[in-house]
RNA sequence: GCGUCCGUAGCUCAAUUGGAUAGAGCUUCUGACUUCGGAUCAGAAGGUUACAGGUUCGAUUCCUGUCGGACGCACCA
């Protein structure tokens, strides 16, 4: 059976167009109240649609609410203020719902039923550096939007970027020729390229031919010599087991991964194509796309070509795009990046537009603010460098480690260290997911691992309590809890069951708005709503029949935050 | 100069197509353990949503202006 609220929504969307046969109802919703005083679902779209057709509102409403027939779910609907219609389930409705899903049925989400064909593309590190602190909000963010859109039932391709291409590499050949120490590339790869990178940044900038001879090992590159493709494809090598190490850790994962230079024999063709179709102008010696009908892009045109005759990263990411949507013909390709790159995306999708104009693909670019320390400057190191990934994995395990072990001494060493990893990587994880994610937002040891308010530890606490009383009632979940009849009492039971009930309409907004944080603040509440429960409903020692009730509530509320964590890439523990 | 984003409680942050009384945590104060994990919970205090106008039945949300901040603006990505 599909959620409550889905069901009233068709009806309404169906009584509307009674109505008013002419209206588009896409955007009739019916929305969980704010306040449980005026019902349990409300829908606010009247309003909306009596203003655009300067109809009396209330009028309106009364006209739909005549044609609704809700008899079977609700136990009544009203009209109020302005004209808002408050929906009132039948407490049967919802217990059915509940020991629908206690029975093995869906958890409150139901699968899209118009699935698509998404490729989110996220992460993106450079070869031959570091993943560094500026890494983690695209590749978390990437891969809980990866994790949403597959848990509602779409198809998704994750594609990473890599940065494996460019003028850095100039540089980098040089180093790697004349200063390259090989014992420090088998300990540390990465380190001993960086350390190159920075060597022969220094010395070229104190002498020219050093600069002159990188540009000339970049050229060669470039043209294929033998040399500089094996060193070059080795970097990359060297690189890509870095990267798989932290994905492995971080538990993300790409269906796709394709370098920038993935995209080199496009580029030429790609130029030519805007060029003969009078898309790109040469402009002082470069290939330029002008925006003269669009206002914000007036002043911004966008080069495809550079006047010495090479293609920028506007044209790689052109390229990328055709060879995607001949790939997979996506519904929909999302750039997960921060917000520094908003023009460039405005510009290649307004390249697109005149490319192909007939493509319906959306494209959506899914920026976040920057992270700050707590001086409200870019987080750094106190000398000012950026911070290595996986420094920052291993201070949050370390730092969630000492609370554990003062908690739970009693715990083995090995116990505690796993407890504190899960911890530790939750912790970071949830922190980066919470705020809205344009705001750029302050990173903070304390507040992330706190045990007390919107933390991941928090959450993964209120899991790990639920899965005590299992324990200590010495009960399998699915045992004892599946086939129970489920009560619903005391308040406390009433608000926890609403709120369990609307995870799939919190789902569907992540997925639609690419915000993961409605399902941070949502899972906020039903460890609130479960704790209120919790002190004021005895569980193990309650009568049989309410005993079994509540075990299944319980056990509906650890699946769904053990779901709800799932897709934020967030893993849970039995104790800790 | 132009553009994008932002300005919400002392601090860090929320607020679901514009929606009903703007919510949390931290901090401060007051309480709650013969009871399932006190790693908890309850209560109190804290607001002219930067400012001034406008649109609307209704504005933190949309529009205009002012002030303040971050970021970006053709040959790096």
């Amino acid at each position: 059976m599909p959620p409550i609220n889905k069901l009233i929504e068709l009806r309404l969307q169906e009584a509307v167009l009674a109505v008013l046969p002419d209206a588009d109802v896409a955007s009739v919703l019916v929305r969980p109240c704010p306040d449980p005083k005026f019902g349990d679902y409300q829908t606010n779209a009247l309003m909306g649609l009596a203003k655009a057709r300067k109809l009396n509102p209330r009028q309106l409403a009364a006209d739909v609410f005549a044609r609704l027939n809700l008899t079977d779910l609700c136990e009544r609907v009203e009209i109020a203020g302005a004209g808002f219609l408050n929906f009132h389930i039948k407490r049967q409705a919802q217990v059915a719902a509940l020991e629908a899903a206690a029975a093995g049925g869906p958890l409150f989400f139901e699968p899209a039923d118009k699935p698509r064909t998404v490729v989110i593309d996220f992460s993106s590190p450079n070869v031959a550096k570091a993943m560094h602190v500026g890494h983690i909000r695209s590749t978390i963010l990437g891969d809980s939007l990866a994790r949403t859109l597959r848990l509602l039932g779409h198809r998704v391709v994750t594609d990473n970027h890599i940065g494996d291409w460019g003028t850095q590499f100039g540089k980098l050949l040089v180093g790697w020729k004349l200063h390259l120490d090989a014992a420090a590339l088998k300990a540390d790869p990465i380190g001993e390229m960086e350390r190159l990178y920075k060597l022969v940044n220094r010395l070229s900038e104190a002498d020219p031919a050093v600069l002159e001879e990188a540009r000339q090992e970049l050229v060669r590159l470039q043209r294929g010599d033998e040399e500089n493709l094996r060193i070059w494809r080795e970097m990359i090598a060297l690189s890509q087991v870095q990267f798989d190490t932290i994905y492995e850790r971080l538990g993300v994962r790409f269906d796709v991964t394709l370098g920038e230079s993935f995209y080199n024999p496009r580029l030429q063709p790609l130029v030519q194509e805007l060029v003969g179709k009078g898309i790109a102008v040469e402009s002082e010696g470069a290939k330029v796309v002008f925006f003269e009908e669009i206002p914000t892009l007036k002043a911004h045109p966008a080069l495809v070509q550079k006047s010495d005759g090479a293609a920028n990263y506007t044209t790689t990411d052109l390229a990328t795009m055709a060879h995607r949507l001949e790939t997979w013909k996506p519904d929909e390709i999302v750039y997960v990046t921060d917000g520094r790159q908003q023009l460039h995306f405005q510009q290649i999708f307004a390249v697109f537009q005149k490319w192909r104009s007939g493509e319906k693909v959306r494209l959506a670019h899914v920026w976040f603010g920057s992270i700050l320390g707590e001086d409200g400057k870019p987080f750094k190191t106190r000398s000012g460098e950026t911070i290595k990934l996986t420094d920052l994995l291993d201070e949050a395990a370390e730092r969630a480690l000492k609370t554990v072990a003062e908690k739970n001494p009693t715990l083995t060493e090995a116990e505690q260290r796993e407890i504190a990893r899960v911890i530790g990587l939750g912790a970071v994880k949830y922190s980066d997911l919470l705020p809205n994610r344009q705001s750029d937002y302050v990173f903070s040891w304390d507040k992330m691992l706190a045990l007390n308010g919107n933390t991941a530890p928090y959450l993964q606490y209120a899991y790990a309590r639920i899965r005590s009383i299992f324990r200590k009632g010495n009960v399998g979940a699915e045992a004892e809890a599946a086939p129970a009849r489920i009560l619903l009492d005391a308040p406390q039971e009433v608000a926890l069951a609403r709120r369990l009930l609307n995870f799939g309409i919190i789902l569907e907004a992540v997925a639609e708005e690419y915000r993961p944080n409605f399902l941070c603040n949502y899972l906020y509440d039903l460890a609130g709503d479960f704790t209120a429960f919790y002190e004021n409903c005895q569980v193990l020692k309650a009568e049989p029949e309410s005993r079994a009730s509540r075990l299944a509530i319980c056990d509906l509320t650890a699946r769904v935050l053990k779901q709800g964590l799932d897709v934020l890439g967030i893993e849970t523990l039995e104790q800790m």
